[in-house]
RNA sequence: GGGAGCAUAGCUCAGUUGGUUUAGAGCAUCUGCCUUACAAGCAGAGGGUCCGCGGUUCGAACCCGUGUGCUCCCA
């Protein structure tokens, strides 16, 4: 069979996605193995696969496989959740676009539509996944929004409502005012920004309207400002009891500018004196300190601002603008007044919607919520104990534990209708029931309240999405909705979680507290947290800055196997990744270079000779060697895998294919052209390949999996061949193998600097007190410098090129004129840098303290050292003393 | 404001309880090669005050302190 000039991946990846999936090899039933259990980190339906989910899916994929290949039952299960928030954002545009107004539809309308546009773009990132070669259970897919998972939610919702731990209640919350919803403190963004401090003067007068002065001069009281839009949301001013210059306005009042309205002067050391002017106004409904302060001073709560962001009838004025263009207009009338005495610049931090992007409204409003401390508990319990292992290190532990330790109620109605509605159920005097459906809301109606055949409504939010998403370990195998089913005995809990660092409240945290309510376990065993994924520049990648690269033309450009490998090769472990295409191409030039070697083998195929096998490897070096670097390669692969540090790894597997097999062993063992190949050495050399393949499986699973077909006809795939690690490596021959190495680049450095071209053979003498070391090298050494002859000497070979390896020294015969300035120059620096070398070392022998302190074996290693050195000052001066 | 982390070659990073050499890898750079698997390649080479300062130690990239710069999290 013809092979194409280099490595073409599209429609390798095609096939053997489908030849695997044929096979069924991704799908898991509970059998006698043991089980190797990953969930994907469900994506939104709304999205496409970003960089920083490939890296995560890659990351997935290669445990996964690596665990296939290793004995273990592997169930990777696929799925995406719903993404209340941005999805009915998009769906709701959508139906814009097409000229229907939500507010229009009933809910079951709605929803329909919801679906609709699910199933249309849902689909999207399920072929992503598939395209980057994920080795998922199909079977299993699961969306928050399934059926059983839909149950699973209101039935949590229900237990932990009568266990107490989720309640209603109107508390300050964040509110999203594009979305009209109430977003989670995690929802929330804080950026820095530059705003302006407004200083506005407030009229005073005491209890029976006289006027007063804050201060000599000053006419009324000034406070500052961030927000003069809420000036008439005010109840109060407050001042530092015990500020000097306010004392005497104990139980004066203010007047609030423009609508004139008369609230008092309190007094709480809250205040800080020095801040602003020392005077606050008191918000209660806009702000969660004001409103803290109203509770205690039992303060009016006046809320000037609507759900849409724009000023409510209780402002007085205007009244339907937006709070933002409301405020412009209104510094400008109090400017126009005269209350406004100054701006001032001032740094500040704002909240955004994680989602909408807009400024989040603090607002007073009647929601659900989680108690979270007593679920925190055995959470950090767990992480602490050392139950669950996050990796890499701890460098994720303090911030988890801070967080748990520190956590706050979790506010989860959303004021939407893509999600699951709440099962609560109201009558029209307000009294509530949680029940899973009307009928049995009815019926606890009857007993709790003695109200029969009550007119009830549900009601109508929607829960927070990531109320839905911590239960994803469990009920993926439907553990909430069936509890105790075989297949959650057998796949719960979880191998390795692996996710991004950015979402270890909204979800890790979350699922271990689900994880141990529920199934009395934590959920994974391990936690991977990969970096994020930045561009060249360091900037974290996002749609808004057009700097995230698309993934399928990605793929088209690359291939799959490629971009595997770049992603991976520039992701240490935890380590945000500057992403680069440079690494891309690397992965697709070494896909090339496996190509290449496989035609190079693919060559030898019809000249073969047949000898027995046995009698021709046994004292072949090249096959001896490479037999035992594989193997200890492997088991420094393997090791490393068993410490998440998968790039290292893949740097080490490219390194091996690379250097040590394509550079020098295909070398060692190539015939000269038209020359027959050894069949013991044909057959051993496609072993070792096929072993390769094996291991670089995991990372690169397409490229390897045709060559491993390629190879020879086989039956099998990589795929699932299981790894034997066995034997142990010879470290003699390991040696030997190095040593070779150092002479044959040494040897051809000289011939560089003396411009011998490869072709001009030349006539090697070797002198050195161990030939030993030498004889089962020096048949490809010979080869590989292109030597025509080679002996081994006791004396100086006159009018030669010399070279020094440690304490050997080697002399090219060639027929050229020689140069020998370019190394008698590296010869000297390298005397030099012996010489003090040396002298370290002497330095450090001839301590009195090192010689008492130090431990035998360190001072064993100082004297060799010192002898290696010797010998070595010795060899070079021997070498430039000839060259005179 | 509170906390965490990072700083090693032009770039991205390794460097295991302090001693295997005067610090390694990949990419990039330079030199020479169209050598019949591969120019998306081959053979070589150069490149570092281990962020600054101070300390502990016989010995520090590594431990401690401090300064500077950057990143992230929380309020």
């Amino acid at each position: 069979m013809e092979l194409t000039k280099n490595f073409e991946p599209a429609a390798v990846e095609a096939k053997w996605y489908k030849h695997w999936l044929d096979k069924g090899y991704f799908n898991s039933q509970p059998d006698s193995r043991p089980a190797f259990t990953v969930v994907i980190p469900p994506p939104n339906v709304t999205g496409v696969l970003h960089m920083g989910h490939t890296l995560n899916e890659t990351v997935q994929d290669v445990l996964v496989r690596k665990a296939r290949m290793s004995g273990f039952n592997t169930c990777w299960v696929p799925g995406s959740d719903h993404a209340s928030i941005a999805t009915e954002a998009k769906v709701v545009a959508m139906l814009k676009e097409k000229g229907i107004d939500k507010n229009s539809l009933t809910r079951e309308e709605f929803l329909k539509y919801a679906f609709e546009w699910k199933d249309k773009y849902g689909g999207i990132i399920y072929n992503q996944i598939e395209r980057l070669g994920c080795s998922v259970d199909w079977n299993r897919t699961t969306f928050t929004m399934d059926d059983h998972y839909y149950k699973a939610v209101i039935k949590v919702f229900i237990d932990l409502y009568q266990k107490g731990l989720i309640y209603r209640g109107a508390r300050m919350i964040n509110w999203d005012s594009s979305a009209k919803t109430a977003l989670s403190d995690e929802e929330v963004e804080y950026k820095d920004i530059t705003g302006k401090l407004y200083y506005l003067c407030y009229r005073l007068e005491d209890a029976n309207g006289n006027t007063l002065n804050a201060a000599p001069g000053v006419d009324g009281i000034i406070i500052a400002t961030q927000r003069p839009e809420t000036i008439m949301g005010d109840t109060a001013v407050c001042v530092n009891p015990n500020d000097e210059r306010y004392k005497h306005l104990q139980g004066a009042f203010a007047i609030v500018p423009l609508i004139n309205r008369r609230i008092p002067i309190i007094f709480d050391d809250y205040v800080d004196t020095a801040f602003g002017t020392g005077a606050l106004k008191v918000t209660p409904a806009h702000d969660i300190n004001d409103y803290n302060l109203g509770l205690k001073h039992h303060l009016e709560i006046v809320d000037t601002i609507n759900a849409d962001g724009t000023m409510s009838p209780a402002a007085q004025i205007y009244i339907g603008e937006d709070r933002f263009t409301a405020r412009k207009k209104i510094i400008k009338e109090l400017q126009e007044k005269g209350f406004l005495i100054k701006e001032e610049e001032y740094t500040t931090r704002l909240g955004y919607s994680q989602r909408t992007g807009v400024v989040v409204e603090p607002r007073i409003s009647t929601q659900w919520f989680v108690k979270m401390k007593e679920l925190a508990t055995p959470a950090l319990k767990a992480v602490v104990d050392g139950d669950i292992k996050i990796h890499p290190g701890d460098k994720f532990l303090a911030t988890y534990k801070y967080w748990l330790e520190n956590v706050k109620d979790w506010c989860i109605s959303r004021q939407l209708w893509w999600g699951q509605q709440i099962p609560a159920w109201y009558d029209e005097n307000g009294k509530m029931v949680v029940a899973e459906t009307l009928q049995e809301a009815k019926e606890i109606f009857k007993t709790k309240y003695a109200i029969a055949d009550a007119e009830l409504t549900q009601d109508a939010d929607v829960l927070d999405t990531w109320f839905s998403s911590w239960l994803w370990p469990i009920e993926v195998f439907k553990g909430i909705t069936q509890p105790g089913n075989n297949e959650i005995k057998y796949y719960y809990p979880g191998s390795v979680l692996v996710t991004g660092q950015d979402i270890i409240f909204f979800w890790v945290a979350r699922m271990v507290m689900a994880g141990m309510e529920y199934e009395k376990q934590i959920p994974f065993k391990d936690v991977y947290f990969t970096g994020m994924v930045r561009d060249k520049l360091g900037r974290k990648m996002s749609k808004s800055l057009g700097n995230s690269p698309d993934l399928l033309e990605l793929i088209d450009k690359y291939g799959a196997d490629a971009v595997r490998f770049g992603i991976l090769v520039s992701s240490p472990a935890g380590n945000d990744l500057m992403f680069d295409e440079n690494s891309l191409e690397q992965g697709r030039n070494f896909n090339n270079k496996m190509w290449n070697a496989l035609k190079l083998i693919k060559m030898w195929e019809g000249r073969l000779q047949a000898n027995d096998a046995e009698q021709t490897t046994a004292g072949n070096f090249a096959i001896e060697w490479f037999g035992n670097r594989l193997n200890k390669v492997k088991a420094e692969v393997d090791e490393l895998m068993k410490q998440f540090r998968l790039s290292e790894a893949l740097k080490t597997i490219y390194s091996l294919i690379w250097d040590d097999f394509c550079s020098w062993y295909l070398e060692w063992i190539k015939p000269g052209i038209d020359e027959p190949v050894d069949a013991g050495v044909y057959k051993k050399t496609i072993q070792y390949f096929e072993e390769l393949m094996q291991l670089l499986h995991p990372y690169m699973p397409f490229v390897t999996e045709e060559i491993y077909h390629l190879l020879n006809e086989k039956t099998g795939d990589v795929c699932v061949k299981q790894f034997e690690w066995v034997n142990t490596a010879n470290e003699t021959v390991l040696a030997h193998g190095e040593l070779l190495k150092k002479v044959i680049t040494a040897i051809r450095d000289a011939r560089n600097k003396n411009q011998l071209k490869p072709k001009e053979t030349i006539k090697l003498f070797i002198e050195t007190a161990s030939t030993e070391n030498y004889h089962p090298i020096v048949s490809i050494l010979n080869k590989q410098v292109n030597a025509d002859e080679l002996v081994f000497t006791n004396e100086v070979v006159n009018n030669t090129i010399i070279v020094t390896v440690e304490k050997d020294k080697f002399y090219l015969k060639t027929d050229k004129k020689l140069d020998t300035s370019l190394l008698k120059s590296d010869l000297l620096k390298d005397l030099e840098h012996q010489k003090g070398f040396l002298l370290s070392v002497e330095k450090k022998l001839n301590n009195e303290k090192f010689v008492s302190n130090a431990k035998p074996e360190v001072i064993a290693l100082e004297r060799k050292k010192k002898a290696d050195a010797e010998a070595r000052i010795k060899t070079i001066e021997e070498s430039l003393s000839t060259m005179r």
